[in-house]
DNA sequence: TGTTGACCTTGACGTTGCGTAAAGGTGTAT
DNA sequence: ATACACCTTTACGCAACGTCAAGGTCAACA
């Protein structure tokens, strides 16, 4: 497949501008050029500008990308390997980042007290890196695991209140559940009730919610013993009812 | 608590040149000058760049984010249920792009196919949008639809590997469990390999992991008849036992 | 066949959000 | 009194493009 500027641009949501640049810079060089001077990128360009894409998403400079994808003994899989690492990374900042503004929320409808220290947990990228090697082992010792101290204690907070609603939540759908087997019918109000608020359950543990990846976990509470035990507890059959609820929820199965 | 340009800039983790920036662009105005023209901030500029800072993390412009601050009518609440909701878009953002970079491992190591087009989720943000905006529903039935049905295949895939190795797990920890609980010490080297099995099955569920959840979670066990019946189905006292386990495995509970 | 209209090209200047001197004043501890 | 870690303003630099401007290309349709 080969692909003119504004082709590659859209496949990869980036403007043409960036492409030109990517070239006049040397980062980036189309494959060929045709007769009426066009840029056409093919197969490889493609894959390159994955990995500079890849990079860059981790805020490296280009020009450091330059000298990393031109390099003769690059190593594509190894820098995937620690792409999938700092992005890894990135996600625990994000999550601290938004226990903090979770907290914050908290915070100015009047709750729970925060330190002018807390209000910035999650923006301090390298800081401690930095820390380290200017103050070393001194302000580690008292510094570093005070942060590591918060941050855990944060992750207490939350999985205290997450428990608890997890367990509000868990009661509402036996509740619920008990109630729509009443009726026999998964296409039911109360059973559609249910599956929904298994759907808000399962966003818990899940934060990609997605109707098939429901309608699997579904199929799971009947294949599995574990789950199947659990529901089928109080009134055999429930794990059944529930799957057929959820399908007919998600849309999986009709009617 | 009163601040200095280098005492907030620490505080926040960002620069002093910063912090001099937006006061020059207006956005963040220190509290008060001294008689030395040094900058002294306040409570009130600790909160603000705080604020500042959160949409900045959203990509937002320094100037867009003076015109929200600054407005007569700005609801910090509100505009942090905004930052909330956006960070979880950006969150889903982030694991489509580790999906996408775990694929392209098992892609150049030889093994699955990948499209061209499957090469860049996760890279495009706000370009669904655009798409909408520009090419309405023809291109929407027909690419946003395969967008999202790539994007929930993917959530297929992974659900149904890290279903398998669950089990496996599963059924891991449950064998030397009963195997530790003949020891009948749960300090004993098969009774903290369980308990480090149940980490690694927690990380499955759990992106962050803390020793003092994980003793929560233990603590659970024990707590929930949900958790407990299913821990206890083979033999009683198993779930008091994984919990001292898992006790002095994270060293919350000494010898 | 000509003329839209959506493509493509190369300049070239503008913008954002700071980094980084340079040149100098302040505060306090030794 | 002198060192040293602060603070100030001014000003130029830079990365990674955005955004015209001025023009050539290509497929389709009247």
């Amino acid at each position: 497949m080969e692909y003119t500027v504004q082709k590659l641009a859209r496949l990869a949501g980036i403007s043409t501008r960036t492409l030109r640049y990517y070239d006049e810079i040397g980062i980036l060089k189309p494959a060929r050029i045709n007769s009426s001077g066009y840029r056409i990128y093919s197969q490889a360009e493609v894959d390159l500008l994955q990995q500079i894409l890849f990079f860059r998403e981790l805020g490296m400079g280009l020009e450091q990308i330059k000298t990393i994808v031109t390099a003769p003994a690059f190593d594509a899989v190894k820098a995937l390997r620690e792409h999938h690492q700092k992005l890894l990374e990135k996600r625990v900042q994000l999550d601290l980042l938004i226990a903090n503004v979770e907290k914050t929320i908290a915070h100015t409808e009047g709750g729970i007290e925060m330190t002018d220290q807390e209000k910035f947990t999650g923006f301090k990228k390298k800081m401690i890196d930095e820390n380290e090697k200017k103050y070393g082992k001194e302000i580690r010792e008292k510094y570093g695991n005070e942060t590591v101290d918060r941050s855990n204690a944060k992750l207490q907070n939350m999985t205290k209140e997450q428990y608890e609603e997890v367990t509000a939540l868990s009661e509402e759908i036996t509740q619920t559940l008990a109630e729509a087997m009443k009726t026999e019918d998964p296409a039911g109000e109360l059973a559609q009730k249910a599956a929904e608020l298994h759907k808000e359950w399962l966003t818990f543990f899940w934060h990609e919610y997605s109707k098939e990846a429901h309608a699997g976990l579904a199929q799971m509470y009947v294949e599995d013993e574990r789950f199947k035990a659990y529901y089928d507890k109080e009134q055999p059959g429930t794990a059944e009812f529930l799957r057929e609820a959820i399908l007919i929820y998600t849309g999986i199965q009709k009617k």
